[in-house]
DNA sequence: AATGAATGAGGCTTCATTCAT
DNA sequence: CATGAATGAAGCCTCATTCAT
């Protein structure tokens, strides 16, 4: 019994890997249940015992994407410093060799959003408990500087500039993806440098 | 001749028209070509005569998405200071009644660019296009702070910024579109405020 | 325009004609829709243009079904005696040639009546309003022996025989179809005479 | 050894029960194996160890049909007098509870008859069967009035509305099945009153 | 120029059947 | 004996595209 349910999850997983390597690749509506079962070497009716359509499929995948999310918050909140905190957060789209989040993926989450109230409610789940998150982190900080803004207010800055990040990511601008990603980690370091002191940095500098 | 050039290039805007309604409704790939006739009110056969496929109508909508945006990026320039060049750059997207740029449809052409090579360079043009234009626009202003970051580095935080805003305009968070639209500029000018002095304020305050 | 709607009707019956062979043929639910495109010399797309999809086909069968019983009915009426009318009635499932009412087709209408309302429907319709026509006749006829049953219980019984003759058909029982065709009329007509006398046989005798 | 036979055929009997509910609620053809073996709380490929495949499910299905009537042949052999005879039969399918036959499944079997030879084979012979019994029933029976019709002539018209009530009975019309059963056991009478005398009527009267 | 009927490939889904456990 | 995971063929339906009118 332990051993079908350890079998069910498996398959899910293992049918969820194919489906998220799709649709990066081609988008939610251009993947074909074909598609997804031959990137996971299986038939395609067995898709059908573990997902009851193609939407359960990409519903599915929302979900994950908040439990990784909601995952990767986690590890935030245990760095030992907020700069640390949000380096991890900013980093998750970008892993070196399998990024735990694709960019093109999440945009055509965000696009699907618009569309399927289901996943408009899982991502827009996601993003209000990252943000709380985020807002409680910085409130808790003593690094912020004097900017008149307000923690929540700082964690709708660095939101922005995280998802417009993951956004432009997918026009692949840049000569190798290394190169692009320390890009990427150099404009949000900016937002960072004004809006907060360095962990080791004395107030009274 | 010049009349029919004229009716094709009102034939051209009139599928046009019709088609970014149906694709900030459904997407690119889930609108049919019936469903962009019927809301333009013609044929399906009539949008082969002045489109080769759907392809090429999809590659247009981009390509008028591009004029658009170097219609707004114009106007930006000839604003009488930094911070209103920035407000009409970022209202684009949130016109009052009938906003310039549909967030939907501008999040799935992102989306597609990562898999429509012929949509990703127009993009990438836009991309670069307004952000060399920020960045003059930057270099050329007085207002900006000592921050240590440099006019290009400004402006891509700055674009970052309004991606992620748009990105996440898509989730429709906030009671009504009005105060949607207004905490979006609120986040957008916390932002100009850490980069920026105000016009009329004096550089030695 | 008109030639149009002609065409739309044209092609409607041209349908639902390849469709009785083939539901006669393999039934309703063994027939796929390329089968009857396939007869119909179209491609399985056009059906579509013409019906919604294939429960509309079966329901268009069977309201088809009973226009023509409804003209059986109409034809009955105008013969010049009960019995010419009865055997109008009875023949109407096996006629020469093609017969109009093919007997598979109609076992398998009332099978499919039981499990779809919509066929239901006019399954029963067409029902009370033949057993309405027929009670009528009689009720006007001169013809009817002293046999203490009321026009309506003639009528069910005539029809409980029609519809189970009907019903036999289907096992093709005996040599030809001619000689089965004859042996079925032979029982119905055992039935009449219990119940009628000859048009001219006189009343005393 | 016996007691695996006695288990092979409760398990088959059990698949049978099931599959009677399913195909009078679905139709053979739209039952799935896997609605059988919900039905019969069973695992699909348990009906694979009894029964070759579904053909074979529903040849088996026919054949108990055609063991069902025989003895309901026998019962009526065994009874009173003619007529107790023929209600027998008759009430077959409309046994109070759970009628011996369903009618939506008899139905759905002479639709099957006409295209799957096994099965029109066997309800054939059910058909020839009782056909035969029934019309030695009325030779030896003293109750048959003067009408010049043959026992075999009175058993066919016996049948035919025999099977014209059961195809009707599919239509559910009436209020309650209570009465639609009254009412169909009326319109058999009808025919037996024509037919015969009552039992303990004397032959002068 | 404009229509919309027609095509047929391809996508989603179901289901009879097999087989390892 | 029994299970149910797995397969893949086949069915329904949609839709981009063409073409006769």
């Amino acid at each position: 019994m332990a051993h079908q349910l350890e079998n069910g999850l498996e398959r899910r997983t293992q049918i969820l890997d194919a489906a998220v390597v799709c649709f990066a690749k081609r988008g939610f509506h251009q993947t074909s249940m074909h598609d997804i079962s031959a990137e996971a070497g299986i038939s395609v009716g067995l898709i059908y015992r573990y997902f009851q359509n193609k939407d359960a499929v990409i519903s599915a995948m929302a979900d994950r994407h908040k439990k990784q999310i909601n995952e990767i918050l986690g590890q935030a909140r245990q760095a030992s410093g907020l700069l640390e905190s949000l380096e991890i957060l900013f980093t998750a789209h970008c892993g070196e060799n399998e990024p735990q989040v694709v960019s093109a993926f999440v945009v055509d989450l965000f696009a699907e959003a618009s569309r399927n109230m289901r996943v408009a409610e899982l991502v827009r789940d996601v993003c209000e408990t990252t943000m709380n998150g985020v807002t409680d982190l910085i409130a808790q900080s003593p690094e912020a500087k004097a900017t008149n803004l307000t923690p929540r207010e700082m964690a709708e800055l660095i939101f922005a500039v995280n998802d417009g990040t993951l956004m432009r990511d997918v026009l692949k601008i840049g000569p190798t993806s290394e190169e692009r990603r320390a890009q990427q980690l150099k404009v949000a370091r900016n937002l960072w440098r004004l809006l907060f002191k360095k962990q080791n940095e004395p107030a009274y500098a």
